[in-house]
DNA sequence: CGTTTAGCCCTAATCGTTTAGGAGACGGCA
DNA sequence: TGCCGTCTCCTAAACGATTAGGGCTAAACG
């Protein structure tokens, strides 16, 4: 098409004013029902279909939401973004997710770059899995873009609606059940605090093993796989010590790390060394041992993040219309804690 | 903000034009640089963030790329968005995804919803893991929406560019290995014909079959691992029929649900029935057997689809200065294939 | 028959940018 | 001094939509 049919063509061809062909395509009254046909029937014969920054535009409205994530690798946001396009779709938005690590990396500057970003875009809300950085949260609220975290609460401010898992109690419960088998000699292998759901895992992990007088080695790699597998060879091999008898997995990719290099080493898991790891994914049953995990239901996390975020939206939008100000309206009840599982298989001795 | 500054503002507050502003901010020459600091730095006071809708509505420009998928639970799309994005970044623009099904549930209606969202929003390109309808593939054209298929092309158009897998001489290998184990009974679970892979598959499975001389079942299910689960048990139950000696799992969903049904049933693996299934995954090698698996790229499949969409995406831009037409110029070497290995491991009796 | 009311439609301003077309100042040169 | 470039900056017109405010016509009412 040499040229895209905006609605003054539309106008044009059906012989009426700009501002009836909007009205009858935007089915809205003030229109007979004659003109509304004609409308539809010129606007349908161009092939018109409106420009949506026009729209935006001058109504001052935005239509997409945005995802912020580190590593989506992983397999865990999967399910997220599920349960969130799914709550999205039924208010007519979008989600759009936004990586904020660049191959791999997260760095300061590139947070600043996609929040800037979002901003330019007039972003309706965002959801991030990551505690932002002051400014950026700042930021977004000077904008008055509403923000919800998930598995993620910024250190400092506390009015910001979150879900999260009590990952404190389902840390104890994976202490405890080590215990259970009589496991003394623990290994934490974590992903890096920048994600903070680590600190509560952590804590967890380290009341219930001074609470079963287990001994806790805490290993930190980088988020992923290869990662993973590099730390924990390189503290294996760092000899000394003598290896531990039951590893716990952080999340995802330290699971997989885990379980790769022990299979290459030809480690037996769990006679040798029984594993546990945070976060069910759908493989998870069929490894060789059956994997015992750790199991927060993200696909509803992401539900339940992505409800409160249209309800504030929604929110502000009506306050707008009234001419209030649009400051997003968070209430403390939508701070909320979904609680986790043990899904308890064969790595873990049992 | 009570009121989120605009140029205007950033001009009121420097004393300049909002012309002089406008060129100061988007570093173009014809501002003296002192006029240039006074305007960054009110910019920078009043915390002046462009407004992108508007940009994109002056500049007639646009800088997202749209990835239509259905269904993105198949861990296939991960590596793929992995690649897109990475290239993608390189050149400013961003990659949304469009998951054309509803629960699950790929419907005519959403899929011409979803592009008629994507011309709304002036995509700039986009990558489609499907053959779109013909009538879709023609909208994006009329309105000069580059489009790239991958792992997918319409039967009618072979203009458009496309990456895909050379799935015949693929699904030959697979054959031929399952020949190699003597296995002469095969069932080949699939996916809808939807997802067009599903044709050459078939093809390569089929020709397999007659030249091995092996006798061959194929079984439909929907592109989820629960169907998956559930057809292959309809069809095991149905009797009559010995169970199959090996069994092709289609793709990631179908090999999850067949895995998960054997493991149920307690049918041993590789001993009872050799399973070989298409799309590596990171799991595959850990896995209880590990599988074997028909290996594509699908990372590399997202860089190179994305690459030849950002050319053309840049030639466009680049005719529209010059006042030619914004068609999408595609060439002849735009379609490109990419072959798939087998990596064996042990589901296939190896 | 004059006045009101309702229904339909139009003109024109507006959203926040970019940019074509000049205008003014200043220095250099004949 | 007069003329001409060069720099710098400005005014105003777009881009494609929405919508306030008003005008016209015809029916309804006294």
């Amino acid at each position: 098409m040499a040229k895209k049919p905006t609605l003054r063509d539309v106008s044009r061809a059906s012989g009426l004013s700009i501002y009836t062909v909007s009205r009858a395509l935007s089915n809205a009254d003030g229109v007979s029902p004659a003109s509304r046909e004609l409308v539809l029937k010129a606007a349908r014969e161009l092939g018109y279909v409106p420009n949506r920054a026009a729209q935006e535009l001058r109504k001052n409205t935005r239509s997409s939401v945005a995802v912020i994530t580190a590593s989506t690798s992983n397999y865990y946001y999967i399910d997220l973004m599920k349960g969130i396009q799914r709550t999205l779709r039924a208010s007519g938005r979008t989600a759009v997710v936004a990586d904020i690590a660049v191959e791999g990396y997260h760095t300061a500057e590139h947070e600043d770059a996609t929040v800037q970003h979002l901003i330019q875009s007039r972003t309706a809300g965002v959801i991030s899995t990551l505690p932002l950085s002051p400014h950026n949260t700042r930021l977004l609220a000077d904008w008055d873009i509403p923000l919800v975290f998930v598995d993620s609460q910024p250190l400092d401010n506390t009015r910001i609606p979150s879900v999260t898992t009590d990952n404190f109690s389902a840390s104890m419960r994976v202490g405890a059940h080590l215990a259970e088998h009589g496991y003394t000699d623990w290994l934490f292998l974590v992903y890096p605090a920048l994600w903070s759901t680590r600190l509560e895992r952590e804590r967890g992990i380290r009341e219930a093993a001074r609470r079963h007088g287990a001994a806790l080695t805490i290993l930190e790699s980088e988020n992923d796989s290869a990662s993973a597998y590099a730390t924990l060879a390189a503290h294996l091999d760092q000899g000394g010590g003598t290896p531990p008898r039951a590893v716990i997995a952080g999340n995802n990719p330290m699971a997989h790390g885990t379980l790769h290099l022990f299979s290459d080493r030809g480690v037996r898991v769990p006679h040798d060394v029984a594993i546990i790891a945070y976060d069910e994914f759908a493989w998870a049953s069929l490894l060789d041992p059956p994997l015992t995990v750790l199991n927060e239901d993200s696909e509803h996390i992401g539900v339940l993040a992505a409800r409160t975020l249209t309800r504030i939206i929604d929110e502000q939008v009506e306050a707008e219309r009234r001419g209030d100000q649009p400051t997003p309206a968070y209430r403390p009840e939508d701070r909320q804690e979904v609680s986790a599982d043990l899904i308890i298989r064969r790595s873990c001795g049992c």
